[in-house]
DNA sequence: TTGAAAGCGCTAACAC
DNA sequence: GTGTTAGCGCTTTCAA
């Protein structure tokens, strides 16, 4: 009933050669004899030979598996950048796990530890809080590290962002280029990096086409739908509401349209929109919505180079990847009045 | 500079004991003496010791790990799946890893495989085809499985399903009991058991309330946005186009709705609609749909407690747990006229 | 080119 | 109650 797994001893018997010469083989060491080698193969189809993954990390003091941590898997960035990182990880042999920590910083520990114990050959991580997300586990269990999205100021590690600044400079030159002088902006939190760097952006592509910046219509959110859905709201009641907005994410994004929507107002005819990252789902109310688009899927490969090098030259410097994001403009669709 | 992490060789030599019980004191053994104990933990804190899984699965020829194959992360619908599974995982000493097939039969079967070669402890598997599935590795080699939302037709294993007919049928009924009597459904492929289990329940609804059932008002498409939309266009351009709508999955909800957009139709003013599946993301279109909703977290829950089970009684038979959806009733959102 | 043997770090008999 | 020892399945010197 209780039938053992085959071992490489069980092929090398059945081959009529030792284990390590089964080892060779399997493992496409040069030098072994061709005919030898067939025999082996043979045998260990023949027998259903699975490897002993568990046995051979033991033996090699490292593992095949690269832990994605990730800080939302439902964001279709993640998604994206994490079928990047599958891609260069299976064609360097390794294998990827999905780890959600969900913002949270005592799941993400909770996986570090994990990713520890497991001694994954390296982490690829989009911290939960820059300024708290504690890699120093893994450092010092010299397992590689990269950040992902966005610097850890915890420890120096090889990191893959999105130029947000230029991202963002993009999105408002073109809403100036359409005519719009009135120019809003709605970013996140002053606390994270990315909110304030597209702030940047937005200020820096003002200045260059010598529209004045006025601070009445930046407005620092929450990067949630709700709060893009009251910064809008608020940019409109004010007593010269702006005439397009730039607003630096997707959720707020959704929110500050259905401010509009509230209001009885249409994108893009009644006042420009353009948005930061792409929004997932097919979605009716907004196919027209002209949108800084980031390189998700490179980012992950960007990533995943990172890390092969990583494992390769545990001790070279730490370096920085910045991939630029595109302007995807899109026609406002025309309204057919009632 | 290279310095060597520590084992429970260190530990025991730290606090003056052997090996074994520093891993009976680490694996919460009785009968160790209190003492002992607290010193073993003392020097392990101390050393910062770190349990190597790696060597610790070898010995018990099993690993503290589930893999959590998945048709598609980026639906909803398995997040939070995951999330059910994971919580149960967790209490029962389990981590759980993540592994997207994309509804790629080969992704599938690398992840099948991987999960042989990484010794999983259990796999909870959403099969990318019912029919095509092949999780015999799995059970050549003992690794105990349970499949979810789909039922596997290649082995018996143990399943939870959600009621679809149920929730079609409650839906249906809703439509009927507002009054609407030409009521069509949108389904999904007749391939699919759901699709045809969500039509059951329609067919199933009409009959008890004596409305006739129509043929030319059931739609079979593909699941996705734009067989949503078209099968909702070719109904509001038949002849007697119906008065409501049965969408059978959220994708094709939102593409019938971009379908009445399109017509400048509104639903539940100008027609009655339900839905089948959570909308994810914030959406202002439609934030008064009337909806089945999964009891999506339940079924990961459900899903870990039967691998639990399973784990703990490979021999017994295999079981099959059915959830009960819930009718998500919104009110229509008034139409202000222009 | 191939084989023998050691050992990765841990747990579990078994002996004391 | 605690220690000694063997061994999980593999890779990798080292010797032949």
């Amino acid at each position: 009933m209780e039938r053992r797994v085959a071992t490489i001893y069980d092929v090398a018997r059945a081959a009529g050669v030792s284990a390590a010469t089964v080892s060779r083989v399997l493992n496409d060491h040069k030098g072994v004899d061709p005919e030898l080698a067939e025999r082996v193969r043979l045998h260990s189809e023949r027998l259903g030979y699975e490897r002993n993954e568990v046995a051979r990390n033991l033996r090699r003091k490292t593992t095949s598996l690269w832990a994605a941590i990730v800080s939302d898997v439902a964001n279709p960035f993640f998604t994206s950048v994490v079928r990047g990182i599958e891609d260069v990880a299976s064609s360097a042999g390794y294998s990827v796990v999905l780890c959600n920590s969900d913002e949270d910083i005592d799941k993400e520990n909770r996986y570090i530890a994990a990713a520890v114990a497991a001694r994954m050959g390296g982490v690829i991580i989009s911290p939960a809080l820059e300024d708290r997300t504690d890699i120093a586990p893994l450092l010092r269990n010299r397992i590689p590290v990269v950040s992902v999205d966005r610097r850890l100021s915890t420890a120096e590690v090889d990191t893959v962002l999105v130029d947000n600044r230029e991202g963002a400079y993009a999105a408002t030159a073109h809403l100036v280029e359409l005519g719009y002088r009135r120019i809003a902006c709605i970013t996140g939190p002053r606390t994270i990096r990315t909110a304030v760097e597209r702030v940047d952006g937005y200020r820096a592509a003002l200045r260059h086409f010598k529209v004045p910046v006025r601070n009445e219509l930046i407005r620092y959110s929450d990067y949630r739908h709700a709060g893009g859905n009251a910064a809008m709201l608020a940019l409109l009641a004010a007593p010269e509401p702006p005439d397009a907005v730039f607003v630096a994410n997707n959720l707020m994004t959704l929110g500050a349209l259905a401010a509009l929507h509230d209001r009885r107002l249409d994108a893009s005819v009644d006042i420009g929109i353009v948005g930061f990252d792409a929004i997932p789902w097919p979605d009716l109310a907004h196919p027209s919505l002209t949108t800084v688009l980031q390189p998700t899927y490179r980012v992950g490969v960007e990533a995943g180079n990172l890390l092969a090098d990583r494992i390769a030259h545990p001790d070279a410097a730490a370096r920085v990847v910045t991939l630029p994001t595109e302007l995807q403009v899109r026609q406002a669709e025309p309204l057919v009045g009632t």
